[in-house]
Parts: structure tokens; sequence; C-alpha cells
DNA sequence: ATTGACATTATCGTATACGATCAAGATTAC
DNA sequence: GTAATCTTGATCGTATACGATAATGTCAAT
């Protein structure tokens, strides 16, 4: 159920998500009002109502009357996250397929183009999610899609940072064209079968690069792969 | 990613979360900032803090300078949000059984029993979801619950209003036992394919309450049926 | 040196005030 | 009579101010 905010606090909420997707705000770190305010050039008031979205979507912590701290992802909450994608996706793409139309596939087709053709980490995780994106459009249930979506985004620097930097795209590009064929053909069971295992391998090999690193808070900042 | 909110917007969230879902404050209704803060004995500013907030949980439009609207859910928009229950009930039952405890499962049989033994119609949605909830709780996927719980919340109402009244707990009662059982003797698969076609079986039957009702907002107030 | 009590400072939560925006009604032009 | 424009009041968005609360520092007692 999202929506958008008001002018004051939404370049407030945004750059606080940036600031804290890209590291530079690190988990438990304390976010003073006062302090935001003077640097954005407004009172507490939006400010308050940046860190209360941000807090509802998950990024921030606040206490009463103690304020706001980053907050991060646990490697459990990561993984818990991506259990709920497999079952939201491939929910998502099971309705799709049936919905599917020509130019619907000749725009998966493009962004998957797009993607074989990148070469930088962040582009290549900005047009997978595109290529998903596109895949689950058809299915015309907007709820789901802004759910998925939400997820995508609470952990796709995570998934940059442990995956996409070290992997590469080639397994990730391989199996989009094997779903993306299955959805050409109409075939919906091997499709979500292929999309179930693709999710499952990634979170699979998350799991593992996870336990090495240990559990708690994960950082985003620094490379240290 | 749910939290508390603070005191003084607190009771006045709950305030009109309970009015929207009572259908006193019915779909296309304004919420004048200014009269709940009057009413309330508050200024605007926890107004505009709970209105944010139930405007990202689904249940206000808030337009710029324009003030919040009440926001009813369309017969689609139900539907909609049954699917993802499915796939995420599912998957929370799924990842349930393995974890279930003998007390997890003395408590389903408790909140069961105390389904059987109702005859309010609230008091048997109440104690419906309750159920659902104590054979999900061992999935130990804190997000997966707190998803689920929001949507829930977020039909229970338009289900009371166009089921549960209707068609008593038989049924469903019949279902979660059958559910149950399955829990019992560990069996995954049965279990999580009897909650689905329970599941499913509300939705369908919702779906064909809504058809002859029409398309748009669902009203919550009266009792047409 | 350590602990507890008190004072001070930093920060939060929100009331009041005020400018901005929108909707509705009144007035004017055709 | 109808449409366009202007005026006014309602409401929103947020700045400033201030009391409440928590954290930190200081001082005294042991």
């Amino acid at each position: 159920m999202q929506t958008e905010i008001r002018s004051a606090a939404e370049p407030i909420y945004q750059a606080l998500k940036t600031g804290i997707l890209s590291g530079e705000l690190a988990p438990g770190q304390p976010l003073r009002q006062d302090e935001i305010a003077r640097l954005h050039g407004v009172s507490k008031i939006p400010v308050r109502e940046a860190l209360l979205r941000l807090e509802i979507d998950g990024y921030v912590l606040l206490r009463k009357n103690r304020g706001a701290t980053v907050r991060g992802l646990s490697a459990s909450e990561i993984l818990n996250i991506m259990d709920i994608r497999v079952a939201l996706e491939c929910l998502a793409l099971g309705l799709a397929i049936p919905q599917m139309g020509p130019s619907d596939l000749a725009e998966a087709h493009r962004v998957f183009k797009q993607y074989t053709q990148a070469t930088d980490v962040a582009r290549l995780s900005t047009l997978n999610l595109k290529f998903h994106q596109a895949l689950y459009a058809p299915s015309d249930n907007a709820e789901l899609l802004r759910m998925i979506l939400d997820l995508q985004h609470r952990i796709g620097p995570y998934i940059q940072r442990e995956m996409t930097r070290a992997t590469g795209h080639v397994r990730p590009q391989d199996e989009h064209l094997e779903i993306l064929l299955a959805c050409e053909a109409q075939d919906t069971d091997r499709a979500v079968s292929l999309l179930r295992r693709h999710i499952e391998t990634t979170k699979r090999e998350m799991a593992a690069r996870l336990r090495r690193r240990g559990f708690g808070a994960i950082p985003l900042q620094g490379d240290t792969i």
C-alpha cells in the first residue's frame, strides 16, 4: 500500500534511504532529527515524517524519545525475505503468463538484451530487477507487484554486494533466458519451476556467503570479497 | 516492517483504523486533520503522523494540500490480496510444520476448540485469524508473519461481512480440523494442500458474492445479505 | 578508584502560528 | 443564462517555540 509522500519530506526520505542502502549510514548509527533538518534546510516536522516512513519500510528503528537509528538486516532476515520472494514471485509469474501479450514478451526481451550487454555491477542489479518486473507485470495484481518490489529493494544491495559482484551475470543470464523461453512457450509450470530454482539458487549461495560472514546486522559498506 | 508509533499519534491511528474497518468512516469520506485534532485534544502534528501511517497501510489516500480520504478496497483488490494470502500462508505453513513442537499443536488445538464453541460472528473472525496464526508461528519468519497478519487485517472485515455471517463456521471448522490433523501427522504436503484449498474456496465464494454485488469500493457498513 | 546522586545538555514530541494551496461562492462579462 | 474571473474561507504543510525525556558529565561519598 504504497504512496507518494509530501514534498519537504520526500527528498529527505530518499536521501536517507540512499545513504542507508549505500552503507554510508551504517546499522546502529543514530539519525539526529535536528541535524538532518539543518542539513536539508527544513524544520523537524518533515524530517520526522520521513523517518516514520523509513521506519515502516524497515530502514530505521524509532524509539520514543530516543530518536532513530539505522537498521541493517541480519543474515536470517535476508534469508527470510528471500523465502517470501520465492513464494510471491512464483505466484506473480504464474498469474502473469496466461496474460502475457506479445509486447510484454518484447519488453522482457529488450531488458534481457540490455542485461547481456551490461558490465557494471550496479547496472546489472538494476536490470535484473527490471527483468523480473517485466515478467510479473502482466499478473495485474498491483499489491503483489508492489510487495515484490519492496522486498527486492530491501535486500537488493545485499545481493549486489554478496552475489552480483562475485558471480557476475553468466548464470543469472542463462537462467533468465530459460525462464523467458518458457514464458514464450506459455509453459507456466516450467517457467515457474525455473524461476523457483533461480531464486532458490541465489538464496542458497547467499546463505553460504552469509554463513561465512557470521550473523548479525550486515554492513553494506566496504568490499571484503 | 512494522513498529510502534508515537504516543499521541497511536490512539488516533487506532481510532481511525477502527472507524474505517467498522464502516463508520466510509470510502471516499474526507478526514479533516483539524477536526480530528480537535476531537482528540491534540495538535495536527500527531494527526498527520497517524494519517501518514494509515496511508502506508492502505486505509486512507493522502493527496498533497487536499488531505486524506478513506480508502475502501475494490472487489479486485480483495481478490488480489487473497491470492497473495494463498501464497504466503502456504509458505508459512510449509516452513512451520517441520518446526512444530507439542506446545505449538496444543495451542492450535486450544484455539480450534474456542472456535468450535463460538457463535458470535466477530468472535469467529477473531478466532479464525488466531487459529491460522497459531499454525504459522513456528515458521519463525517474522517478516512473513507480519505480512500475513497485515493482509488478514486488511480484508478481514470484508470476509466477515460477506462470508462468516452467511456461512457460519461449519465448513471452516471442518477444514481447520483436517489441516490441524495433517500438521499433527507432520504431513506437510497434505496440510499445505488442504490449506490452499481452504483459502481458495473462501476466495472463490468471495468472488462469487462480490460479482453479485458489482465492482468498485466495497462499503463495510450495513447488512444487505 | 568506584559508585551513586545531581546538574546540565542534547534531543525528542508536539503546540501554536503563519504562509501556501485549494474549493466554493460571488461577481462580472458576454 | 452561461462561462470566466475574482474573492473568501477552509484546510494543509511546516516553521518556531517550548516542555518532556534521556544521555552525559560532574561532584561527593565510600
